[in-house]
DNA sequence: TCAAAAGTGTTCCGAATACACCCATGA
DNA sequence: TCATGGGTGTATTCGGAACACTTTTGA
């Protein structure tokens, strides 16, 4: 059996690319340039290029996009209906990046086929090329999973931060309101964080204690958070 | 942009089927008849037609091999690096299969590119073709992850089951015992299960009652079982 | 001294765990 | 009547939830 007896399918990465700014979860999108979907918007993605692997195929793509390196980055799910790409067949393996809000500050690139890129709020998002709402439906089912079962909160947070802006995340990924003194004995007791030896300054209110995560703890190891 | 501006890889899928038999976790092997790794084990799989979606080919693929349809079937994870397949580019998405071991015992077809087909013990495995121990090992973890916060475990029961086998399946997974009554007692809770009019009949000690999943949960609702 | 957010402890309730004996049946 | 697996209840421990006031700082 020779690879070449097979017609073969064509296949795209796209990634959905969340972060946290003013307090609401934001997704990127990006605006076709070309057809199909002209003007319309969509996941940043592209072609898998023949010499490059999957993963490295989203990295690119990811730091074309948003020049950021180094994000938390996992596999979504493969998508492939036959009909989902009016060009032809197209597969697309999507993958699922978390970025913090200071490095998602940093300007957004305008790539090749692209209009513009631009952070959309999730409750409030323009209508989708392909098959993206499905996509992001399913992005936003394994965001909230991943929060109560593993440690990537901290993706969405720089290197220090307070608990308060640790509890902020969860009750905006959440959509509910957490009580301060359970939630911090909670996080406290899962030994995941060190208090660092500076505390916030130039607030006019109590300086607050910074936190970071200890070392050994690896964004994405799961356990149970909340 | 054109479809046909890039060179396309080849796209298969492959399916990690499990079943427990005489008390064991298994895995479906099929050993190849065709090189690349001829007489090797790999997982029963093949390449996706180009009218055909992804997880019809799962399906078509699982029952060309086993004879079974209606199984518990979900989308594992993509394998797409560049030197995993010596022919070429070949990205395969992989699939997740549970069947009970009542249909496990039907004959196992060998198809074409395939010498024989058989169950192996997940803790005697014969050494596997292309990156296909990777593949394992992360349907294992899965699984794993599955059974301890879905109902998937009622996929590898027949309709009608005591709860000493559900019990028995949680230990095999889980490599360890459960407390008959602890087990019982969070089980019951869970309202999944229903009482059969009928017990178990024809054994030499008292008969033990049959239950069913009541017929509005679906198997693989995410739910904290154990 | 005021405004603003930081920080902290106790009680209550429900779930998980540990643990041992009697029951129904066919041989 | 015996062997076999089926079936059941209670006490204890642990974690989650509810709940309000004092502290520290800059303005």
């Amino acid at each position: 059996m020779k690879l070449s007896d097979y017609p073969r399918p064509s296949v795209t990465v796209d990634i959905v690319i969340f972060t946290i700014k003013d307090n609401n979860l934001k997704v990127l999108l990006v605006k076709r340039g070309v057809e199909p979907f002209k003007n319309k918007w969509a996941f940043p993605g592209g072609f898998v290029k023949i010499h490059e692997n999957l993963e490295q195929a989203a990295k690119r793509e990811l730091e074309e996009e948003t020049g950021v390196k180094e994000v938390y980055l996992e596999q979504l799910y493969t998508f492939g209906d036959v009909s989902r790409d009016p060009r032809g067949r197209v597969i697309t393996v999507t993958y699922f990046a978390l970025i913090n809000s200071e490095k998602a500050k940093e300007k957004l690139n305008a790539s090749t086929d692209v209009i513009e890129a631009e952070w959309f709020e999730i409750s409030n998002l323009p209508p989708l090329a392909f098959d993206h709402s499905e996509i992001l439906k399913y992005a936003i089912k394994r965001l909230k999973w991943k929060f109560e079962y593993t440690t990537i909160a901290f993706s969405f947070l720089p290197k220090r931060f307070t608990l308060t802006q640790l509890q902020k995340i969860y009750e905006i990924i959440f959509e509910k309101n957490f009580d301060k003194r359970n939630f911090r004995k909670k996080i406290l007791s899962l030994e995941l964080l060190e208090p660092t030896e500076e505390k916030e300054k130039e607030v006019s209110y109590r300086p607050p204690q910074l936190y970071s995560l200890k070392s050994k703890i690896k964004i994405g190891k799961i356990i149970d958070i909340i």
